[in-house]
DNA sequence: AGAAAATTTTGACAAGTGTCAAGATTTATT
DNA sequence: AATAAATCTTGACACTTGTCAAAATTTTCT
């Protein structure tokens, strides 16, 4: 936003804007807890203030409308997903020790950040109808699955075998997978995880024509 | 509500239950209408009556509350999704002749109901918050998950050979494609359907051992 | 320290929400 | 045709919503 050139007044906008940047985040933080919480159509600017140590008004402060609040919470929701099972890729000096760790991953998600994931599936839904959120939900969803992508150049890396399908269909299966056990999670299914472990090795197996399997 | 007994006066309380049910069928229509245009953290009781030729009073009359209405309509829509694909599976004398039915209806689907769906799709997503829900909700994908598995005992009919993969795990990955494809249908991606269909098909030569690929 | 700017709170607004009850209207029954 | 029952409309209620502007407060700069 600032200017990198004027060396001399530089400094002192920068801190308002790194500032303002600040509790711009610190605002969304609160929206995505709230959202997470209640789902995006029992979510208000009420809630979400209470959420943080504000009141109310200054949302119109921050930002210039929900939408915009709302938009800013799904970037910073993205950034922290989008490395999510970075570190296990590069770990990995295996077929099964990927396998294993991949699946041991997923099933953290599921079991630690259900309420997120919640929150994304509601958004992503939300922008069957409202246009708005549909460039950012579009670009979030092309890092997922990026980020599936990578884990399946690693598998083909360690087996030598070629990949079988292409980035978007890998990533819509293993996300259907995620997302029907999410469902039966929150509806206090206890093997649901489990059940999606098993489920997501047994479609991972055959799309890497894994060696140890038939 | 009535009584099974009393022969003699049976008659007509029966009729007043079928007229009471044909208007609770018609004003769960017209609010499925209005869902599937607004989503559901839109849509109001107001909203759905004007999409009806009554007024929003009526709507208390037929039924106890927005919950019990909404339920109502989502088991409506349950009743004509269920057996969507099953003459396709009955017609079929092939390999080819059934994957190719099968996708065939699926891209009319998503072409045709991308509205009902993605209504389907947002349900689903306030069923992760809203526990009302959770019980149509889980019997209604059990039912699309049977209809799928239909359609793959079919394949096995006709290749011999065995199924791969468990009822749910297809039923994830089918929906999951179908998802996708549905969210960029509706972006406005004219290769949605046909890059779907594609994608499906990889998927289902795989699963079933397809004879011709590979 | 005092002035200026940035930030936050408060309170209000118009519009919309689900719910309900009283009354008007239609339909059925005797 | 008159009475009773069912159905529908109307209008209201208490409450919530996003938005905004004026005032109070805090921070920053000279």
């Amino acid at each position: 936003m600032t200017s990198q050139s004027v060396t001399k007044l530089d400094r002192i906008p920068r801190r308002r804007v790194d500032k303002f940047a600040e509790r711009r985040a610190e605002l969304a933080e609160a929206a995505l807890q709230t959202l997470s919480e209640l789902g995006y159509a029992r979510t208000s600017l009420r809630e979400i203030a209470q959420n943080s140590e504000f009141s109310h008004g200054v949302l119109h402060y921050y930002f210039t409308d929900k939408v915009d609040l709302i938009l800013c919470s799904v970037r910073q929701y993205k950034a922290r997903c989008v490395t999510r099972y970075d570190q296990v890729t590069a770990d990995s000096q295996s077929y099964e020790e990927l396998m294993s760790g991949f699946v041991a991953a997923l099933g953290q998600t599921l079991r630690d950040e259900a309420h997120m994931h919640r929150l994304w599936y509601d958004i992503r839904a939300q922008t069957l109808f409202e246009a708005a959120f549909r460039a950012d939900v579009a670009e979030l969803d092309k890092s997922l699955e990026n980020m599936i992508w990578r884990i399946m150049c690693r598998f083909v890396d360690l087996t030598g075998e070629p990949q079988t399908m292409p980035p978007p269909v890998i990533y819509a299966m293993i996300d259907g997978l995620f997302q029907q056990g999410l469902l039966k999670h929150l509806s206090g299914d206890a093997q649901a995880i489990d059940q999606m472990q098993t489920d997501v090795r047994l479609v991972l197996a055959k799309i890497t024509n894994d060696p140890a399997g038939a």
